[in-house]
Formats: C-alpha cells, sequence, structure tokens
DNA sequence: TCTGGGGTCCTAGGACCC
DNA sequence: TCTGGGGTCCTAGGACCC
C-alpha cells in the first residue's frame, strides 16, 4: 500500500489571506489565544525572521517595522478552510485519516514511483484550484516516512511541492542517512537524547537497528519508529477516529487572578463550555477534574498547580450540574495567596448519551426533561446568536479575568451570516472531528 | 506589562484477586 | 529460618503531537 501526508503550507496565515486578497505578497502573522504567541506565519513573515511559538511582545517591533499584517486566530474560519481541502482530498484517495486541521493521510493502492509523483501532483494542483489553498505532499509505504517526505518536499523549492520516498529501501537508507534521528516525527527532545546515548544518530541508524534493541530502552514506541523508518508500517490508516476520549476547556487569564469568586466563575465558564462539546458529539462525562495554574513565566512568584476531580453519578452534559461540580472542586483545590494565571476543566470517561438518560439527583422525570430542554435551547441560542450569547450566570457577569483577541479578522465567523459555507459531501469528511492544531 | 490550547498514547506502580 | 506467582485493572504522570 501507498501513502500520502498531504499538509497545508502556512495553514492559519494562507487562510486569512484567501479570506482578503489584499494581503498578497504581505507577511502575516497568526497568534494564539489571548494573542499571546505566533501560532503560523507566512512565506514572508518567516523570511523576516519571526519565530515560530515566539510570545508576541517580543517580536512585536519586529512586525511593526516591515508591515507585518497580525491576525487574532479565527478557528471557525480555519475549519471551514480546513473542510474544504479534506472534501477535495477524499474525491482522490480510497482511504483517508483527517489528522489534524491542516493534514491528512490518505491510502492509494501500490504503484510505480513515477506514477505516485504524478498522482501527487494532480491532488496538489487540484486543491488549490478548488480551495486556493496550497498542500505539500509526501508519499511513502509509512506514515513516519511520509511525513520525512513530505518535510522534505517543503523544504526543496525544485520538488514542485510533492516528494516520493523511493520504493527501493537502499535508495531510501541514503536519504535517511542525512536526516538527524531527532527530526523524525515521534522524536521529541527525551527520546531525541536516549537516542544518542546509545549511539544512535541518524534516521538511518534508527532503520537499521534491531527491533528488539530499540524496544529495550524504548520501550513499543521506539520498536514501531525503527520499523515505520526502514519501511514497515505500523500505523493503521484509521478512517474513523472513533468517539473522543476526553474534553478540556482552558485558558490562561488577561490579567492575574487573586479573587476566589473570580477564578470560580472562571471554572464555571469551562465547565458550560465543556458541557456544551459534550452535547455537541452526544456525549456524557462521568468525571470532572477542575485546575488552577499559576504564572510559571514568574519564578519570583510562589508556585502552585492544584487540581480536584469530582465523580459525575449518574454521568452528565448537563451545564449546571458540571458547573456545580466545578464549584465542588474549587472548594478543594483554592489556596489564597496566590496569583492564578490559567484554569480550567477536563472531562473524562466519557460514553455516549442514552437515549433515555436516567433522571437527575433530585429531580423527578418531568423536571429532568425540562432540564434537557433547556439545555438543547441554549445551544439553539449560541449557535444562531454566537458563543456566550445565553450562559449560566454562575460564569459572570463582568468576566474580568478573560483574555483578549484584538485582531480578529473583521469578518469574522461568529456571525454565521458573513461567512460562505463549506458543503463537506463526502461521509468521510463529515465524520471526521477537527482537531485544532496547526 | 505582555509567554496558547487541546488532544492521544504509553509506562510504572499500586491495589486487588485467585 | 522459611513466608507464591501471575494476572488484571486503575491512576498518575510523562512524552509527544500540532
Amino acid at each position: 500500500m501507498l501513502r500520502a501526508l498531504a499538509d497545508c503550507n502556512n495553514f492559519y496565515a494562507s487562510c486569512e489571506r484567501a479570506l482578503n486578497p489584499a494581503l498578497e505578497g504581505v507577511p502575516i502573522v497568526v497568534l494564539s489565544n489571548n494573542d499571546g504567541c505566533v501560532v503560523a506565519r507566512s512565506a514572508e513573515a518567516k523570511a523576516l525572521g519571526v519565530p515560530m511559538g515566539a510570545p508576541f511582545f517580543q517580536v512585536r517591533r519586529l512586525c511593526e517595522a516591515h508591515g507585518v499584517h497580525v491576525a487574532s486566530s479565527n478557528f471557525a474560519l480555519y475549519g471551514d478552510f480546513s473542510e474544504r481541502v479534506m472534501e477535495a482530498l477524499a474525491s482522490h484517495a480510497r482511504d483517508i485519516e483527517i489528522y489534524s486541521v491542516d493534514e491528512a493521510f490518505m491510502g492509494f493502492p501500490a504503484m510505480p514511483d513515477a506514477d505516485a509523483l504524478a498522482l501527487g501532483r494532480r491532488i496538489r494542483e487540484d486543491v488549490r484550484a478548488r480551495t486556493g489553498i496550497t498542500v505539500s505532499i509526501g508519499m511513502a509505504p509509512t506514515q513516519l516516512l511520509c511525513k520525512l517526505a513530505n518535510e522534505l518536499a517543503k523544504g526543496d523549492r525544485s520538488a514542485g511541492g510533492v516528494r516520493v520516498m523511493p520504493s527501493d529501501p537502499a535508495a531510501r537508507l541514503e536519504i535517511l542517512r542525512g536526516v538527524p534521528a531527532g527530526d523524525l516525527w515521534g522524536v521529541g527532545p527525551g527520546m531525541g537524547a536516549r537516542l544518542r546515548a546509545h549511539g544512535l544518530v541518524t534516521a538511518a541508524d534508527l532503520a537499521e537497528a534491531e527491533p528488539g534493541r530499540l524496544r529495550s530502552f524504548l520501550g513499543v514506541v521506539g520498536e514501531r519508529l525503527g520499523l515505520e523508518a526502514r519501511g514497515v508500517a505500523c500505523h493503521v490508516l484509521r478512517e474513523d477516529q472513533g468517539p473522543r476520549k476526553s474534553i478540556l476547556s482552558s485558558r490562561s487569564f488577561g490579567r492575574a487572578v487573586t479573587d476566589r469568586a473570580e477564578l470560580g466563575e472562571a471554572l464555571a465558564h469551562h465547565a458550560a463550555h465543556a458541557a456544551a462539546k459534550l452535547r455537541e458529539d452526544g456525549l456524557v462525562a462521568a468525571t470532572l477534574v477542575a485546575f488552577a495554574r499559576t504564572n510559571k513565566h514568574r519564578p519570583d512568584l510562589p508556585q502552585l498547580r492544584p487540581d480536584a476531580a469530582v465523580r459525575l453519578d449518574p454521568p452528565t452534559d448537563d451545564a449546571s450540574r458540571l458547573a456545580a461540580a466545578a464549584a465542588d472542586a474549587l472548594g478543594r483545590l483554592w489556596e489564597p495567596g496566590y496569583e492564578w494565571k490559567k484554569a480550567g476543566v477536563c472531562l473524562h470517561e466519557l460514553s455516549p448519551a442514552g437515549r433515555s438518560q436516567p433522571s437527575l439527583p433530585g429531580l423527578g422525570p418531568e423536571a429532568s426533561e425540562a432540564r434537557r430542554r433547556l439545555m438543547a435551547a441554549m445551544d439553539k441560542v449560541n449557535a444562531e446568536l454566537g458563543r456566550d450569547a445565553l450562559r449560566l450566570a454562575s460564569t459572570g457577569i463582568e468576566r474580568a479575568w478573560k483574555g483578549r483577541s484584538e485582531r480578529r479578522t473583521d469578518l469574522s465567523t461568529t456571525d454565521p451570516g458573513k461567512l460562505p459555507t463549506a458543503k463537506a459531501v463526502d461521509p468521510r469528511v463529515r465524520r471526521t472531528r477537527i482537531r485544532f492544531h496547526e
């Protein structure tokens, strides 16, 4: 089987530009939540030396000096473009696994290298024609090698955006000799250090190592890494991602929070937000974990990272119950005298919401049904008027703890009327949950 | 002054069982 | 003095991804 990885170039920046053609040729930077860090850069911004992940305040002057267009991230917009790209890719592939908002693995029957290259180029041109987004494509027998081929395609202008790993193992090994093992997909700082300690420096060293030896000091993760590097596929292309296993809602505060009531409002907000995600996916949660964090960038201040878990019996998707659980957790994690910088709620032990849910504690069947209808009404109002248009009072009125997002594109997709809608007709695309990260 | 958010998978260790 | 062994399940935490 031949595999391919299609990866959108500078995805968030490309979306901003696709929506606003005046940005053609202009360097673009997209910021994370709270306008905190650089999470995407156009080619022009990269050329100016704006580093990925840099705190914005460190590169603000550089951006101002060169007329860089700076945008707050707009995930509704990127999700919309993502669906169009995935739809275009799916029309070419027998199997597709949407890996992230801007990447998908595809599966094809085995074919000669030259045919693979031609196929990759056709797909790339088609995606560009249909969406205005440019993708790079790497093709190989395993996903690890696809990832590598994709990076090589991005780094080589003469490749035309598509790179095929030779099907001849000896030729592949030659390429792997020029790649540091630490650069491979799945090798982070920890694993990289252990590989070096065992004398495995290049990707070729990894591919040639005995799988049993890799297993002895890197576990099954390392063993699979070595096999994938030598062309043995360990990763199955998974079309359907299955139900998710946890839901997290968290955010840094716009400023330090020292007030118990304010921290409580934030936790209630995250509980309600996570509850909305549960209902969107038709799930209920059996455990809620609330947490708070002090500012890790301020070692001069006292540090604390408390969390507290609450059992939900029966499991629920009700915003009020989850907010009450978060309030319960707050009572156990609260410590006075700290400056809180971030808080959130994580839901675990998710299961499908049954058609006949049990009555809520302390409520009869009729009252429980009324609560369910209330949640449905809340979801409907917020779908039409924007998130948080209707919300729990416990999430606060002033909400002074909220962060900022001042550079949002004018064509905000929080107003659904302003954005054209993508019509995903391929059921494989519609079934897939888009994970937002680039 | 200002430093992201949301996931998955694996491992180690303890509790418990027979 | 000697005082099993093997299995499962659960949880916390680490590593890694984008």
